[in-house]
DNA sequence: TGTACGTTTGAGCAATCGTTCAAATGAATG
DNA sequence: CATTCATTTGAACGATTGCTCAAACGTACA
């Protein structure tokens, strides 16, 4: 519709590595530029997501959140080691997903971002219902 | 009230690695377990997760809801090689997250999954929210 | 104070990841 | 058919990850 032609096959001196000097479609790259959130912020939020981007990690939360636990009773329910389990609440503690109450030499941990909670359940929901069309997950 | 005080001292051999035979609080145990899902929907959902918690993904995901865009104009949008948008669009497209369409010598790719997109950004405003409040990620 | 025990921590290690580089593929054009 | 060029692919690499093991820490209790 508009000034696509922009174009060219100009061969100047800049080695972008890609195409020629011009985009294939300069307007395109323009909105979606501006689509792009702050540097920090695509940051922050990609850490967020790497959290529950671990099996082990979305079963913390989701027990979490659902039960305030020691590290003991939460390695329990994992089935894994207390120290494994330790080490990743350390790392979600840090990233503020979790918080962390101490009673006697027990440490009692619940959930402490409910929008993060709720984006992990959201995100269950949406791989059941994936599940149920057809939806290769590439399967290598 | 029920049957908390299962957790005495008893030595048997089983080393779980964690207190004692028993757990701290084997009712919370229980509650916990049942509020995991699946094992499969918890892998699945924590590689859907996984896929937006880079930066360079999740720049990826944005850009494509916004624009269709050949390989080599997201490369440019990213400020990235060809082949490192490349292999990850490689991913994305394993994962179903983007649609990819050919044109000549050209492929267009744009986002395919709406849940997964509307996700995302909600993780965005979510981390602009934290970052007005006082919340350290650590900075490790 | 000394023991017991839940928790944390650090080193070490195998596995995975994200990127780069070089080569291959495949569709258009001459 | 040879060339061009966008895209894909595979090998290789450095970096990160998640776990285990052993040791340290800190609180309770005798």
């Amino acid at each position: 519709m508009s000034s696509v032609e922009t174009a060219q096959d100009l061969s100047t001196s800049t080695d972008d590595g890609c195409c020629e000097v011009f985009f294939v479609d300069a307007e395109r790259v323009e909105r979606a530029r501006e689509a792009l959130p702050a540097e920090h912020l695509v940051s922050a939020a990609a850490a967020l997501f790497k959290v529950i981007g671990h099996p082990t990690r979305v079963r913390i939360l989701l027990a979490l959140a659902a039960e305030e636990l020691c590290v003991c009773d939460l390695a329990q329910v994992l089935d894994a080691t207390v120290s494994a389990t330790s080490h990743q609440l350390r790392n979600m503690r840090a990233m503020g997903l979790v918080y962390f109450r101490t009673e006697g030499k027990l440490a009692y941990y619940r959930a402490s971002d409910p929008v993060m909670v709720s984006l992990l359940q959201q995100g269950i929901e949406h791989a059941r219902d994936r599940r149920s069309e057809s939806h290769d997950d590439g399967g290598a």
